[in-house]
DNA sequence: TGAAATCATTTTAAACCTAAAATAATTTCG
DNA sequence: CGAAATTATTTTAGGTTTAAAATGATTTCA
């Protein structure tokens, strides 16, 4: 199961998707990590449900307006959220039904719908983000902070690849990995 | 933002539902994970529709049937997934259609149907999950065998502490944390 | 045997997501 | 100015997911 710590030098240096076979470790990695977030998700979705009758999309939509001050068009939050415009569009409807949000166009674009918090919604977010925070917290309650740390620090690595692995796709992947194929 | 190795004793030793505010490292280390779990899932339902015309929920499905010789039925493949029963018929329907899986009642229990892989569906996933592979291996490009590794084994923790959450839960949480609410 | 309970599956209804087409407002530039 | 291009949003259609209710098959046990 451990990687040895004396692997040699050429392993370490080679691209992943450079050697034919052998991915077992990332594949394995990827699965763990897909369960652990799997588990999360639909435990929050539960908890939402049940505790405060709402949805993840909704919450999540709800989050973003709270960090902005001056309110979000429809577009940066489909953006931030990475959901399409139209999800963003119907989320918001069921929102502003709860009188949870307010959608009003720009002063200076009118094409553009700005929205933002009410004040209940400002009230109702504040206390289901408390709960929230409560919830991930107990459900990794078995880590201690050094743990955490080094997760949050490894994850950011996980990131940074992934962007790189992305972009150089979504362009012609001037690497030497697209020689190959 | 680097957490301190000569955390107090206190600290280590202290579950995170114990203490009242501050829980931001566990809410920060969530919301990474959930970023780096959502680029490579939409990452590979992307390349999927595109070289396979087919669907993430597809690939999973003939995936757990791929790994079991004598077939499964339709009650393990909805919990091995964690998807309802609902969702496996259906998608099965759409895999019975295309040749590529086998449906039929069990021998000795006639409420269970089968699933298998046709012959066809083998030759179809074992193309389709070499090149899987060989996609979450360019996307952990960027990581060492000792990252992906320490990752692994990190994330195990993770699971275990989920796991333990999720079932105190849903028995009537006996623990210290249920009396403080 | 046969009624009740249990287990597995299917059906149904509602919510959500995406992609593509349609609509609406603004900007650019001759 | 005003036509064309751009940008933002909404609408529409198709597909996926879940939860709950309904159906079907088997087991238990008096």
């Amino acid at each position: 199961m451990e990687i040895p710590s004396t692997a040699p030098l050429l392993d370490r240096e080679t691209k992943a998707s450079e050697r034919p076979g052998d991915h077992k470790d990332e594949l394995r990695l990827w699965l763990r990590m897909l369960t652990c977030s799997t588990l999360i998700e639909s435990e929050i979705r539960t908890r939402l449900r049940e505790e405060f009758k709402t949805t993840l999309p909704r919450f999540d939509l709800m989050a973003q307006l709270e960090k902005s001050t001056t309110g979000m068009t429809v577009g940066e939050v489909s953006q931030r959220l990475m959901v399409s415009n139209g999800n963003v569009t119907a989320v918001v409807a069921g929102l502003l039904t709860d009188g949870l949000v307010d959608k009003r166009p720009a002063a200076q674009d009118r094409r553009v719908q700005v929205l933002t918090l009410t004040a209940q919604g400002r009230r109702a977010f504040k206390a289901m983000a408390e709960r929230h925070e409560g919830w991930i917290a107990e459900l990794f309650a078995d880590l201690g902070p050094a743990e955490i740390g080094q997760l949050f620090r490894l994850l950011g690595g996980v990131k940074a690849s992934l962007h790189q692995a992305i972009s150089n796709r979504q362009n012609g992947t001037p690497t030497a990995a697209g020689e190959t194929e």
